[in-house]
DNA sequence: ATTATCTATAGATCTATAGATAATGC
DNA sequence: ATTATCTATAGATCTATAGATAATGC
């Protein structure tokens, strides 16, 4: 057992990442600092050590969750790849090493106004990276559609572990995802010359 | 102050509306069933002769919740209008009297056992009804289109209601509204004599 | 001497229950 | 006599703090 700076600082990582975990599992009030110390290998004594309250956590641990979805991002350079992994049924089971953005979509209307903010300028972010892999189609604004699309995105994963169904969650995921990536498809372009362009990453 | 036997349905009436309200506005878990009595002009103390449990009172207060949603199904004959009404600043700014659907979405997957039968039968009424609205187009099979419609609505609603940032917010849910209106238009026929059905009912 | 962590606990919840009170209804 | 509601409280949380202990690091 360290008691060392450095050994503090890990200490710190090891909480943070036990509550980015079980906040996306069990929801922003669904556990304790006293449960997340102990899973991270410490007492509850020592948390006011490391985080002027509660709310700290939640924004230290959003912001580390969120870091998942820059790796999740990093891999997925097409939207028909990127809907294929989210709306997957490995996803649906594994909220605790998702989408922070679609586990906790419920939590935010009643979250502090620091949470909030941070999940807002990280839904900032993905929007603008998804209005970069949406093709454009002529008929309807691309930013537009990237909305649509991450609102179809974070309604049917959380409906998907929502249903006691089990058909029906994976009817969910299955067409919206379909829906979702037809939807995507970039338009035919019957221009003579301009070949397709489909799987391309779209620049901005 | 009452105290015969009708009397107490009245009580458990106040009791249930208080709840389907609130727990709309606050979550399932965000409000306590003392806090609850209160508010229906009661005390804490009779709680138990009214209900098994509190988890009795969620699930009835769910079903009170989706009563709301059966008039506003009957007052909203297409889908083009449903939209307008769900995806407005109005409903997003009124949960309690809004739909049960949209402002539990995120409690579900923590939700009971008993509390997640009620909201995924709710959803299936509410999903065959929504196909019946969606327009046939020779593209995509309507049951789907109701699927991604309903997942949009559902995200786009508890987007606009969890970021901190209005603008966004109103965006969120003018964007998503727009797109599904414009997806679920009717196609335009070209056969010669099929006229445009555009605003009709459309049947099972 | 400082500090990272520990044990212990105060004080504020929350669900559920016990027993008293004041009505109803035979 | 029965019962709808009341006051009061047990027991289980949960956040936050106080003070002790056992390391680190000058």
């Amino acid at each position: 057992m360290g008691y060392s700076k450095s050994d503090k600082a890990e200490t710190h990582t090891r909480i943070v990442s036990v509550a980015a975990k079980r906040f996306r599992e069990l929801g922003l009030e669904g556990i304790g600092v006293a449960d997340v110390m102990k899973e991270a290998g410490v007492t509850v004594g020592g948390f006011y050590k490391h985080f002027d309250s509660r709310d700290e956590l939640v924004v230290e641990a959003l912001a580390t969750a969120f870091q998942d979805l820059d790796r999740w991002e990093e891999h997925t350079d097409t939207l028909t790849k990127a809907l294929e992994k989210y709306l997957s049924e490995e996803h649906r089971d594994a909220p605790g090493t998702g989408c922070a953005l679609g586990a906790l979509l419920g939590d935010m209307s009643r979250a502090s106004r620091s949470a909030k903010a941070v999940y807002t300028a990280r839904l900032k972010r993905t929007l603008a990276y998804s209005t970069g892999l949406v093709p454009p189609n002529g008929t309807s604004d691309r930013r537009a559609r990237a909305i649509l699309t991450i609102s179809a995105m974070l309604g049917a994963i959380n409906l998907s572990r929502g249903v006691s169904d089990p058909n029906l969650s994976r009817e969910i995921l299955q067409q919206t995802r379909d829906q979702l990536i037809s939807l995507n498809r970039p338009a035919k372009v019957h221009l003579p010359g301009d070949a397709s362009r489909a799987g391309a990453r779209y620049g901005s």
